[in-house]
DNA sequence: TAGTTACAGTGCTATATAGCATTAATATAA
DNA sequence: TTATATTAATGCTATATAGCACTGTAACTA
């Protein structure tokens, strides 16, 4: 988000796919045509290829060319392995929700006689001296998945958790948003709601896109008109839960029932509708996702919809295993269905307008 | 024979000469001076740069400068220092105050070309694995610290933080927890209250010891008893906060203000004793410690006092380095103030007992 | 006095351009 | 055929310039 990648960056990665998809076995083309043909300026590329030699990944025969250092390194087996999280979400830690998903994965860990280190988005030069400490790498990656992941790949397995790659051969392990959506859906249908509103995540990820999806569905299985007025664009955060409340409140037909993307808004939500004198699940049913401690805790309890972060380590886990054994995991792609947790956030709506059971 | 030198290599030449000649013994003058003053353009001067960087006679700092690196190869090998957190708070990365610590520690360690990685609790073997690996720990332990202290003391410099050990060879940054709480004390007397609650943290800590003696003193300086009743024993989380709310707005003098050892413990309050009718600040000011995120967003925004978690990271790293290079840091217990940040879950009480300002 | 704003200095990225040295292939000349 | 020049391609060095992001300080304002 704040971070724009350095063009040279881009041109590094570029040439480490091209090696790893085999595009590029021996010889580079010249610097000039690579710029050319790329579209970045020569110095540009020039100090990509700069980096790559550094690294070792490629050598340099003056006159003749650019070539790629095939031999490679041994595999040592450390008992370690890394959960990365990409500093787009590294205030993430401060998300309860990372914190459910770490404290699983090391539980994890420890069955299996491994140990977990955490650590996050850093340079090349860095993540080259950690990913030689690891045996893989569990990533939490929420934009630019390809970017980060293919810089590990080289040194690392790695699997992907609660978001998936366009390269479909990263392996992932994914919670089934869309359906735990529609779940929620039928349930504030079956209590009588008509107008729900949605508080949507980033809606760049996968996460964002499916958990709206969910909700677009699930209005159209009840025959409830989809209307923008009722869908409000948060970002995950406490204070945008303030925000999206404030917003639902002040519309001339508030909804009866607001679905947050996830538990911090949902918190937030209700703080702003206290303050504003509403009653919870009276005037508004509030429903969150990832079941955060507080989330228990909290008056009146929130209605959520609980991540299944220990399958979520246990799945990626072993596919993260079979990798580094050099298996050959029979699924690459898994996606875990997550059940909603029905607590007092939630009721009929008050407003009289109850309909089919 | 004819070979001509390049410039930027003339440039690296001249640095280390002047290194050498200890002309230079710290700061390198900014490359754009240093181009003018040698008269060669940014550019070369910059590559020459780059290389003594890459070589690791220089280091950079972003927006500070450039400076030599004094220090022995030998000793610090790897450039990755570890976060230790204490497994008995370890739902302590769900704790939004240890995501600050993390993240500040990250900050300064990047800045010196440190790789931060978190780990935590685990058997001996492991922790001799992972120690194997790492320069230097920087550890927060609550309980028992000489009990982990020791252990990694053995393989790595250690530096612990927001607690201090009974073994004073150990190196430790902590907050003026003491002091912070007499200012609060002072503020709140200010304002009028007479009937001052306590919400302690765990009381076996030194940091739960010396907020709750900062309030104890708070009392006598300002001349109120010190009365049983008014404390309530937490344990840091929200739940507790909301049971603490319960207890003093259950009580037939139910104090005017009500001091919480961390903000998850005054939010968990105001949460119950906004349920509960009550409206802050009018019926009860509410005070925390930490300054985490949620707390200058919730409603209304909290009053508390700001861990200064910057500083922290700073002194630690400061001390965890001079360590690792053994050199002798010249003060090994370092104390940081807390400012207190006057939010408006406080204000003066309304039930009439305005006193001395 | 305390908080805010503006600015200057730092390193970082990016591009355009110009010419050098070496090599291999090709064309030309003996 | 052999030798020599030409040419194009490679990587390498060097400079000028423009703007970004971050940070600490100095000046300003309430």
């Amino acid at each position: 988000m704040d971070t724009t990648i350095p063009k040279y960056l881009l041109v590094e990665d570029h040439i480490r796919q091209q090696i790893r998809q085999r595009k590029i076995t021996d010889r580079l083309p010249g610097e000039r045509s690579l710029a050319n043909e790329l579209g970045f300026s020569y110095m540009t590329v020039r100090k990509a290829v700069d980096n790559l030699v550094a690294e070792g990944v490629l050598f340099r025969i003056p006159t003749k060319g650019t070539f790629v250092n095939n031999r490679q390194q041994n595999k040592s087996k450390t008992r370690t392995i890394g959960y990365f999280l990409d500093s787009s979400i590294k205030a993430g830690l401060t998300s309860p929700y990372y914190s459910l998903i770490f404290n699983a994965l090391e539980k994890e860990a420890a069955r299996h006689d491994y140990t977990l280190v955490y650590f996050t988005d850093s340079e090349t030069a860095k993540l080259k001296t950690i990913l030689g400490k690891l045996d893989g790498v569990i990533a939490s990656c929420f934009e630019r998945i390809e970017h980060y992941v293919q810089r590990i790949k080289d040194r690392a397995p790695v699997v992907v958790i609660d978001n998936s790659a366009a390269d479909k051969s990263i392996p992932s392990v994914i919670i089934d948003n869309f359906n735990a959506l529609t779940d929620t859906m039928d349930y504030l249908c079956s209590l009588g709601h008509q107008r729900i509103g949605f508080m949507t995540g980033l809606v760049d990820s996968d996460v964002g896109k499916n958990r709206l999806g969910g909700y677009q569905t699930g209005l159209t299985r009840h025959e409830l008109p989809y209307d923008e007025t009722l869908v409000f664009r948060g970002n995950y955060s406490f204070a945008s839960g303030l925000e999206g409340a404030a917003y639902f409140a002040s519309l001339a037909q508030p909804p009866s029932a607001i679905v947050c993307a996830n538990d911090s808004m949902a918190l937030g939500a209700m703080s702003r509708l206290h303050q504003e004198g509403y009653r919870i699940p009276e005037d508004f049913s509030i429903v969150g996702f990832d079941d955060i401690e507080v989330a228990s805790q909290v008056i009146p309890p929130l209605t959520t919809v609980a991540a299944p972060v220990q399958e979520i380590a246990r799945e990626a886990f072993a596919l993260l295993r079979a990798l580094i054994e050099e298996e050959v995991p029979q699924n690459r792609h898994i996606a875990l269905p997550a059940k909603l947790i029905v607590r007092e956030s939630s009721a009929a709506p008050s407003g009289g307008n109850t309909a089919a059971a």
